[in-house]
This record gives C-alpha cells, structure tokens and sequence, in this order.
DNA sequence: AATTCGTGGGT
DNA sequence: TACCCAAGAAT
C-alpha cells in the first residue's frame, strides 16, 4: 500500500465531496484562527447540527478574538445556554483573555503552546495547527479513531487502543495540505464511515480498508461497555413573588452547570426525601407558604446520570418577604424572561412545565 | 486509567 | 422507546 497515493485519493474525494460548514473557509481564503477555534471549541463532543446556530450568534455577536476577550463569563455563559458541558465556555473566556493580553490577539503556532491553553487539549491544538496554520499536526478525534480502526483492522478495544490508533494515524498523514487533510479524514468518518452503516462503496479508501475485506466494518471500533446511569431524584421550588417574579440561584462557578442559573432543590440523590424534609432544603420556612406540588415531574438525562425532580410551587406575600434572607446568588427574575439568562436546559424545561401549571 | 463534565439529533 | 453517538478536556 503507498502511504502517499492513499492521502492523495482521500483529498482528491474531499476536494470534490468535502463538507460545506459554516467555520470553514471556502477557496482561496485563509482560514481565521479564531473562527477555527471557537469552532473546535463548540464541535468538541457536539454535533455539527447542535453548533451551527450557536457558532453563528457567537460570530455575529463577537466577531474577532478582541471582542469576545471583552466580554464578561456571564455574557459568554448566555450565549452558550443550552449546548452544555459548560466548563468549555468558561475555559473559552479564560482563553480569550490570555490570547488577548499574553499573546496579543494571536494563537501561538506550535502545539506545546496551544495545548497549555484552557479547553485546548490533544485534539484541538492539532486541529488548530494543522486547519488555521497549515502545519504537520495529527487530529485523532472519534471520528478519526473510527476510520483508522477499520482501515487497520484494529480490534483491540476503546479506549485503551487509542495509543495505537493515534500511531497509524500519524504513519499515513500526508507530506502537505495539512488542514484539508484533518477536515478530510473527519468528513469521511462523519459522512461515509458511519458507526452503524459504513457506506463502503462510496469511500475512496475502499480498497486498502482491511475491515472491509474481512467484513467486519460494521464491528469495528470495539468499546468498552458503558455503565449504566443511575437515577438521582429531588424536588425543586418554584417560589413566586406577589409582582409575579420568581426565584433562581447561581451555581458555584465549579462543577456540574457551574456559573449556570438553576431554581433552587434539595440536593439531587439516590433516594427522594419526604416532602416535609425537602422543603427544609428551601429558602422559605414551611410557616411562610402554602406549598403545592405540581403534577408534572422533570425528567432529565445528564452525561453520567438520569434526573428526576418534583416541582413544588409557592407564592410568597408582600409581608412575608422581608422575613426572607437570600444569600447574594439568589435573584429575583421575571419568569417570562428566564430564557435570556445563562440556564441550562434543565432550567429552562422546569420553567417550561411550572409557568403552565 | 477512570470519572466527571450536557444536550439533542439520529436510528 | 431506548439507545447510540458526537471535530474531548480536565482531573
């Protein structure tokens, strides 16, 4: 097999069925760092569907690495409501201000640099090398590991054959057009070496696929099983004032949804606390409201556990409320307003539910 | 090496 | 419906 001539049939296919996407530079310009960046940033564990519109608003919003440096977390954090693993934003902001100040507003062209940034590890300091400067760097992406699995036969299991993988990947990367090859490779696993059904016959790496000639491409890659996510259950408090306002609290800037607006519950456990228990958990005394459970529960799926949450709902009177003390991450917020602010999208479902109460 | 980090599209 | 999966990083 040449290594070269197998490079050269994966471009000539991209050149003519590469993918067009928004974040990538159509012929003749030079791909913008930043654009390749946040766009690396949002792919990361995240479907190209699911990013488009955010890559968009964060574009028009902020259209050079300047910008975005100048924008607060919170404003960063709003943008990125509802496309999750939320630490990405906060270590995006983090990057901006470094890329700003320390490198003034230009990335560091060399993966020992990019990869210290925050949010920027293996994947996505090659991605950058090789897409926005055009420099010998090898993605391996999942994408990645399931096209050079099949190509080698690989059939030692993820995630522990990913220093293999990573090998073969480096072995047949080409000599030039570095970037066109990353994005290549990608739009082959995502395109044509599909998970479920591989769509051989289009794919012009057919011939030198060793999976495909011993048939076991459906197969391949082999992972380890997944362990089942277990359930957590809590009950959450609607807590409405008398101008109709409603009460939501700041995460810890750490941790799962942090710096995220969440309504306040008890802690999320294996087992659901009695209802007198749980309102304890409340920021309102139990002699305060009258508290109603609504019918409708909230179901949720988070990367490593299933929620359950009850919603108890309550209106709090104008006498009541200056018995109440809030700690500075409580805020009142009109609810018909909620979307605007930096929530994920199990806030966003429980006001969904509670506001149609 | 194994966990922790979200969410929604696709099947 | 219930899975699978996604241009992974940080710890």
């Amino acid at each position: 097999m040449s290594i070269k001539t197998d490079s050269e049939k994966l471009l000539n296919w991209y050149d003519k069925n590469g993918r067009d996407l928004p974040w990538r530079y159509k012929n003749g310009n030079k791909p913008d760092p930043y654009v390749v960046w946040l766009s690396e940033i949002m792919l990361q564990q995240t479907t190209v569907a699911v990013v488009k519109g955010y890559f968009s608003r964060f574009i028009n919003r902020w259209p050079t690495l300047f910008d975005l440096s100048k924008a607060s977390l919170d404003e960063v954090l709003q943008e990125w409501s509802g496309l999750g693993y939320y630490a990405r934003a906060r270590n995006l902001h983090k990057c901006a201000e470094i890329i700003s100040k320390k490198y003034l507003g230009k990335f560091p062209q060399n993966e020992r640099e990019l990869i210290q940034l925050p949010g920027v590890g293996e994947y996505t300091s090659a991605a950058i090398m090789s897409i926005a400067f055009n420099k010998k760097a090898t993605v391996v992406d999942s994408n990645v590991e399931r096209v050079i699995s099949r190509i080698f036969a690989i059939t030692e299991s993820l995630p522990s054959s990913k220093r293999v993988i990573r090998k073969k990947a480096q072995e047949i990367s080409p000599a030039n057009r570095f970037g066109d090859y990353s994005q290549a490779i990608m739009d082959l696993g995502s395109t044509i070496c599909l998970p479920k059904t591989p769509l051989c016959v289009e794919c012009p790496w057919e011939e030198i696929c060793q999976a495909r000639m011993k048939g076991i491409e459906k197969n391949l890659p082999v992972k380890k099983p997944k362990k089942p996510k277990p359930l957590r259950q809590g009950i959450c408090f609607w807590i409405i004032r008398h101008d109709g306002y409603v009460l939501l609290r700041k995460r810890q800037e750490k941790g799962l949804l942090g710096g995220m607006m969440e309504i306040p519950s008890t802690p999320w456990e294996k087992n659901i606390q009695t209802i007198d228990k749980a309102i304890e958990y409340s920021p309102l005394r139990l002699s305060m409201v009258n508290w109603s459970i609504l019918s409708d529960n909230v179901k949720h799926v988070f990367s490593h556990f299933n929620l359950l949450l009850i919603i108890a709902s309550a209106k709090i009177k104008r006498d009541k409320l200056e018995k109440l003390s809030l700690t500075e991450d409580f805020v009142w917020v009109n609810p018909n307003q909620i979307n605007q602010l930096a929530i994920p999208s199990l806030t966003k479902k429980i006001a969904r539910v509670a506001k149609r109460k």
